[in-house]
DNA sequence: TGACAGCGCAGAGCAGTGCTCTTTAATGGA
DNA sequence: TCCATTAAAGAGCACTGCTCTGCGCTGTCA
């Protein structure tokens, strides 16, 4: 009876899994409004009804896409880490940083769902917070791998954080961001959403007619940030 | 026959501006994909295909207010940089970063359709690339007066930007920002894209859990960024 | 082996969408 | 006053997400 039942099981996850690809590929030339439940079933020989056996609804899906897509940048991001020599934290450090901007380049649209303004109507759930911090571990670990090396020297031309920041740098330092100190915290943080920041208005068209060699500029926006948060030249 | 026709066009412009403000609180309570021509003709008392007559198609409606949120963010911009003392550099700039922020914050979903994922199969038309500007000119003028009253001092962490930013940096000069280098252009470029990486970040949801005292974490981000890009503390 | 429950799928249908086309009404100049 | 231009209406097409009902297959248990 185990059997049987992960017979079933088995033939439910194929039919999810081939759900999920060609919404995925669909997402990927239509975007994320274009993605049709009609659509996928028409690709895939059912009609539409059958879908909602396995995504109660299109927000479901998409659920499922923008957890997919996380994954894909964490996966991005660990890879790019790895490839690395695990001492030179900078060239770690700017890995990470490209492996995100070529991974958004690559998935525009997946980009768009994950990072993008989120889609109308659609709540984020709980489900999306554990992947979404997958990428930013990699990002977190190499700033305290470098300052337990005593690599991390951030210049002294911030402020120092607010009080308030306190709680959540604690908070950092339990998950991704062992025993670095508040300021290096915050800075790591603000260096996280300059990256993205970057990714995003280069992604989003605002960089028309004002930068034309994004790649060059990108690598040296982000050594800027770099050193900002203290990683060496 | 002048005034006739001024007469049918003020008709004509009245009825625009009608649908543009109906729009703009659709869009406001649903999100851009929520927003929807029959919704806006039913509350106008017309049938759907009136609406035809002053907007060919749904996305130049969108286009509409897009050109209205740049402009707004852009008014939100010169306010809060005209309300400050002009020799106060580093005041102007943070003011206009809160200006931006507080923008987004009062207007998430316009600022979702300006500055978040464009929306799926909508291009942005050359149309909106001059209100685009109009918040970075007044960002622009702020660098670029504090280095003309020589209050721009960048700390030497930033290594020179690449040649291949030159063009760029020129073009800029001749735009918004008036004889400053292209080290400053290019930290202040990095800078904005900062600005809004930070809100979006804020606003699309990737600060939960993260960041609590948002107000103050913005501001301390905003600061470091201003003294990166040389403003005094 | 046969009855039964559960599951997957098909199909029809509802309410909504953007957009087009044709027809009707109003407007304002000659 | 006539008549061309413009606005509005209404019907209709192809599409969407989603629901509900009914049918057939499958695996289980008596």
């Amino acid at each position: 009876m185990n059997a049987s039942r992960t017979a079933r099981e088995r033939v439910r996850e194929e039919l999810t899994r081939e759900i999920t690809e060609i919404a995925r590929s669909q997402l990927a030339t239509e975007g994320a409004a274009g993605l049709s439940l009609r659509a996928v079933a028409r690709e895939m020989g059912m009609v539409s009804s059958a879908i909602y056996r396995y995504f109660p609804s299109r927000d479901d899906l998409l659920t499922a896409l923008i957890i997919d897509g996380y994954n894909a940048i964490g996966v991005a991001a660990e890879q790019a880490d790895a490839a690395c020599p695990s001492g030179d934290y900078t060239g770690r450090w700017l890995a990470v940083c490209r492996a995100v901007r070529n991974w958004a380049l690559a998935h525009p649209h997946e980009y768009a769902l994950v990072y993008g303004s989120p889609v109308p109507g659609y709540q984020a759930p709980q489900q999306t917070i554990a992947p979404a911090t997958r990428a930013a571990t990699v990002y977190g670990k190499i700033i305290s791998d470098a300052h337990r090396a005593g690599a991390l020297d951030p210049p002294g031309i911030c402020p120092p954080p607010p009080q308030s920041f306190g709680p959540d740098a604690a908070a950092l330092r339990a998950s991704v961001m062992a025993k670095v100190s508040d300021d290096v915290a915050a800075r790591a943080v603000a260096g996280w959403t300059a990256l993205f920041g970057m990714v995003s208005f280069e992604l989003f068209g605002q960089f028309e007619n004002v930068i034309t060699d994004r790649d060059a500029f990108f690598e040296h926006s982000m050594r800027c940030q770099g050193r900002l948060t203290g990683l060496s030249p």
